[in-house]
RNA sequence: CGGAGUGUAGCUCAGCCUGGUAGAGCACUGUCUUCGGGAGGCAGGGGCCGGAGGUUCAAAUCCUCUCACUCCGACCA
């Protein structure tokens, strides 16, 4: 392929608003190019990868029983409405909306879980069809409200979503363990440095629920993870709260507290560690029809994690209330609320972190003024206790391990949706005992425009540009003639992609017209794995070869080059179907 | 949705405060000289200065309104 005719235009300077390395890269080699607010074209180079990314894929879903449909991308809003998720993307405004000629409410498909949970039940007629697993690989569109990052939150993109459908729990076990075999294998044979998370649901809903997340500086996601098994999500994950402060026993008594509104203020006046204070909190739990509010007592050393609040209470999502809100529940100004004179009939909930403790101080509901030796049951009611807190690097995990914190990049996640779906929409199959049966269902996403940025971020660096791993390049080799009108340079040239691509070495050739120093930084950028330079050395029959990999650079007889080139495209494809077949190898 | 910014050539930006013929570098076209890590000369093409109103003899520049985009936050497969 000749570079001239393919569209190749690399930039002379860095993007000038772009937040992220990767995207910044893809956008200066003229890989993709923003339309709009979180929303690209793809130029040809770029959809090569995205071409190589969807097969692998395809691949490998198929190969661990999935089967590829195609799911409409305008859904109507009725069958959202009948799941109840209608109203859950309005709330998020997450979802474009629209209306036909006739008035009818559409949306552009986020996900497919109706649609697909409509599909099994007009497919499958008996239990002997199960299970079934169909995905698509295919547009999805989500209304952010602030695109950022490129590709990695974007407003239209591409993902892979897969929909199992079982009789039961131990065939959902089954489906949805194939399935993260299958994302192993997807993540391995790319060459991904990735962790599996434990999550929350989210918008999706059901209960067991994980993360792919690459490990990455430019994520979104902050994990928490040990040495040997535990890994989750900041929003999920658990840990021991470290020990609190002892406090002295004795009967409550309310004191001055001038000006101390935060508990480091309190903390400091009184003269105890933050553990020995009781943070009170007003949240909102915003449900699909109502807002209603809650007051939540913690430690003061510790944060609530709004994910588990807004989940104990199946609210759509928790956010701390504003200040004339937490006035009206409490009867009192934000900073001295308390459990101690609150206002009667306000809902509570305490956390974990408050159970044992014998004496606080604590917010009294008035101005200025704290309670100290606080104990709950005794100075105020102990309301319902849950695991409300927010986990912190440096604790102890379940599983006895202190807790180790990174950033990661989600690119996959698995759900057991069990009948969230099947159950509203009434989709099942007569088991053989004749009883109607909802379907225990999976579904399964991966972020396929995100993996090409995502890629980029694990290969790249600040200084030269992107360096594609083999398997994922867009072409393998970057050929360049030192002058595209020397007529045996560009011969040699042509003459070697030939040889290269029967061999299996994918050639772009850099015909056009420029300095070989500009040709030279445009291959940096652009970060093909191979380079050949045909130019002085031409004249001993020989060139000069660069694996951008490996770094090794050597001048070489020509026929040296096209075996090294393609024993070493060879080799790494090898290597990723290698990484591929020990995961299938493992089995399931 | 809150906060902070930015819209001038394909890209990066200057000009705006203090109104007076629309600029630079890169990119692009032609040409000559170069020719192994973003070469140089000459000649060119390319703009309703985001849009709409206003003030003025005169607006990229001042005023009002709008639209778009970016960053931080909130939110989020």
């Amino acid at each position: 392929m000749k570079a001239s005719q393919i569209g190749i235009q690399v930039l002379r300077e860095m993007p000038s608003d772009a937040d992220d390395l990767a995207a910044a890269w893809l956008i200066r080699g003229g890989y993709i190019h923003r339309h709009a607010s979180g929303i690209f074209t793809f130029a040809p180079l770029i959809y090569r990868v995205e071409k190589k990314v969807s097969d692998i894929i395809n691949e490998e879903i198929t190969r661990f029983g999935g089967i590829q449909v195609r799911f409409p991308l305008l859904q109507s809003a009725e069958i959202w409405k009948q799941s109840g998720r209608w109203a859950v993307y309005e709330h998020a405004n997450l979802m474009f909306q629209s209306e036909d000629r006739r008035g009818r409410l559409f949306g552009l498909s986020p996900t497919a879980e109706e649609v697909a949970c409509d599909l099994g039940k007009h497919l499958i007629r008996s239990p002997n069809q199960l299970p079934l697993n169909v995905f698509q690989n295919h547009m999805k569109f989500r209304d952010e409200l602030r695109p950022r990052s490129g590709l990695l939150r974007s407003r239209e993109f591409i993902m892979m979503d897969a929909y199992s459908f079982d009789i039961n729990e131990d065939g959902l076990d089954q489906s949805y363990r194939k399935m993260r075999q299958a994302y192993h294998a997807i993540y391995k044979k790319m060459g991904f440095n990735y962790i599996v998370v434990q999550a929350d649901s989210g918008a999706i809903g059901g209960s067991a629920s994980e993360e792919f997340m690459a490990v990455s500086e430019a994520g979104e996601d902050t994990l928490l993870y040990t040495d040997e098994g535990y890994a989750a999500n900041l929003e999920r994950a658990a840990s021991e709260a470290p020990a609190p402060a002892r406090a002295e026993d004795g009967d409550m008594e309310i004191i001055d507290t001038p000006e101390s509104e935060t508990i480091k203020k309190v903390a400091d006046l009184v003269g105890v560690h933050p553990s020995a204070v009781l943070k009170t909190l007003v949240f909102d739990l915003v449900y699909q029809d109502r807002v209603e509010q809650v007051v939540v007592l913690i430690r003061g050393d510790c944060d609530v994690n709004e994910v588990k609040l807004g989940n104990h209470f199946g609210a759509i999502a928790a956010q701390p209330s504003d200040a004339d809100t937490v006035r009206n529940v409490t009867g009192c100004e934000p900073g001295y609320v308390g459990p101690v004179g609150i206002r009667p009939g306000a809902k509570m909930i305490a956390d974990k972190t408050i159970e044992g403790l014998t004496s606080l101080v604590s917010g009294c509901c008035e101005k200025d003024r704290h309670a100290v030796r606080a104990r709950p049951g005794r100075d105020f009611e102990m309301p319902e206790v849950a695991d409300l807190r927010l986990a912190n690097a440096g604790e102890i995990a379940p599983n006895g391990q202190p807790l180790q914190q990174c950033k990661g990049i989600e690119i996959g996640h698995v759900f057991k949706l069990g009948t969230k779906y099947s159950e509203p929409l009434n989709a099942g199959v007569i088991d053989s005992n004749q009883v109607f049966q909802n379907f225990h269902m999976g579904c399964y996403g991966i972020g396929t425009t995100r993996i090409l940025q995502t890629i980029v971020d694990q290969n790249c660096d600040a200084e030269t540009g992107i360096k594609w791993p083999v398997v994922l390049a867009p072409f393998h080799a970057h050929l360049i003639p030192v002058k595209a009108d020397n007529p045996e340079m560009m011969q040699a040239a042509e003459d070697m992609g030939a040889k290269l691509e029967a061999l299996g070495c994918e050639c772009i050739v850099d015909d056009r017209k420029g300095s070989l120093g500009s040709k030279l930084k445009d291959a940096d950028i652009l970060g093909m794995p191979l380079r050949v330079v045909f130019g002085r050395d031409l004249a001993d029959g020989k060139v000069e070869i660069f694996n951008r990999l490996t770094d090794e650079k050597d001048i070489v007889p020509i026929a040296d080059a096209i075996e090294r080139l393609a024993g070493f495209v060879k080799s790494e494809l090898d290597a990723a179907d290698a990484r591929r077949d020990a995961v299938v190898a493992e089995g399931v």
